[in-house]
DNA sequence: CCTTGACCCTCCCTCGGGGGGAGGGTTTTT
DNA sequence: AAAAACCCTCCCCCCGAGGGAGGGTCAAGG
């Protein structure tokens, strides 16, 4: 029996369109073409042909593939090994989606947290836990930050922990600033100019700054003014913690950032 | 700073040829087109443009996609529940491709089982196991048989525990010959057209037949000699085990086509 | 016999995300 | 002043189809 192209496309779930393109790759040729009208007619015997086209075009092989396997296959076995590649391709793939699937569930959760999150903005006495972090110090200008906050996140490959902050000395000279920016890590960590150190536990006290990094020296302002009004004694560096800054895409709107500052005292 | 083509490419790691796609898409727009030379000339301003634009390509969104979040977002929350799309898309691929990992490894592992098998062509005795099938019965042409076997598989979404057997009964009739072809399953499976029961553990005497499905005439013939001879009592329906027959895709080679026959005992 | 509608043909365009290269102009370095 | 390095536009290529134009062919019904 012989079928019209129409009617093999019904019997084999193939578009028309499919088969001549099928047809031009020499991946399915009809078994006879009408020399008057050019028609294309095709024998039951390519039904099976165009089955495994299908099957194999469901195991994402691609059509030059296909071919090559019809080519030079007529058994099974003979394809085992090109499946177990295409098998290895395939496990490739689902690795790169997942750790895309990752990192979107990550930025997603992160999200979520900062969502509905209200902050007090009133200077808090607090003890903070020990912290396990990596820290590169810099000198330079503040806005070189980001670009090594990038740089930890890249040394801990998933392995941060918290928020990032940064550690800026108690005596800080303004001509040639110098910070520490630290990211807490669940375990050690090595990189190239990266510090890995604990940090002990410690009384601290600390205001939330909400606002752009520019205005931060007010919130320092008032956690001085209450340390000396309360003739705290201070014994570390202040921490300034980043709950909500720059997004990982976009900037947003520097007027909602969220900054934590603490001093640490006796 | 303003930067040419080249030099652009080399700070935001992309191509020259992809940053004139940009332009054209209306993507990435140089920040000055010289009127002379027409020369592209990029502001420092862009690169974090260009940073977002690769972040996002690196997650799967098309080119189309980048610029819409580009146009109608500015914060990263405002872009989280089209990320919250993307998680959802890149999910179903991954279902989509493991899925098909899955019929892959089934595949290799079939054939792994196959491919050193020894076979004794003699007759045996042995005890068969209780298991538990689903069922076909037909009438027509063997030749049917495979499209029953598709039905079975079919039903039995992956839950199939074992080889496709045909079970013939004792007296056929050879006009109007009647098969049922089955299936062992780890659970009940339903489905229209298909039974599910139990068949009993049993002594059996077997023979390995290889080769073709129309030479298994000359094995049926020495079963039942090899019965008559020894005065045994046939107590059940013949049962035709494929063990190797034709593949998945390729009819390959009937030679080497193997089954079993068992004549069910006392 | 003619029309109508269902088929069929080839040829070209479109999608995405660029790469390769031709052919020609400009800038920078030697 | 020449050579090398850049830049431009324009066109074709990849893949696996789908859409549609423009035209030929076949079967059934009036």
């Amino acid at each position: 029996m012989e079928y019209r192209i129409g009617d093999f496309a019904l019997i084999t779930r193939l578009s028309v369109k499919s088969l001549r393109n099928y047809h031009d790759l020499e991946l399915l040729t009809p078994t006879r073409i009408d020399s008057e009208n050019g028609y294309r007619f095709y024998d039951e015997s390519l039904i099976s042909r165009a089955r495994i086209i299908t099957v194999l075009k469901a195991w994402n092989f691609s059509l030059q593939e296909i071919r090559e396997i019809l080519e030079s296959c007529s058994d099974d076995h003979e394809v085992i090994h090109i499946i177990k590649q295409k098998k290895q391709e395939i496990q490739t793939r689902i690795k790169a989606l997942k750790s895309i699937e990752g990192e979107l569930s990550l930025l997603i959760e992160n999200e979520k947290e900062n969502k509905d999150m209200k902050y007090k903005t009133e200077i808090e006495i607090k003890e903070t836990e020990e912290l396990n972090i990596i820290s590169i110090t810099y000198k330079g200008p503040f806005s070189d930050c980001g670009k090594y906050i990038g740089k930890l996140y890249k040394a801990a490959k998933g392995k941060a922990a918290g928020k990032v902050f940064s550690l800026y000395s108690e005596d800080v000279n303004h001509d040639d600033p110098e910070g520490t920016v630290c990211l807490p890590v669940k375990k050690e960590v090595e990189g190239p100019g990266i510090e890995y150190r604990t940090i002990p536990a410690g009384k601290v006290i600390s205001l939330i700054h909400i606002g752009p990094y520019d205005t931060i020296g007010n919130s320092y302002q008032k956690l001085v003014d209450y340390r000396n009004e309360n003739s705290l004694e201070q014994t570390g560096p202040y921490r300034e913690i980043y709950i909500k800054g720059p997004g990982f895409l976009f900037p947003g709107n520097p007027a909602k950032y969220v900054s934590e500052i603490q001093m640490y005292i006796k």
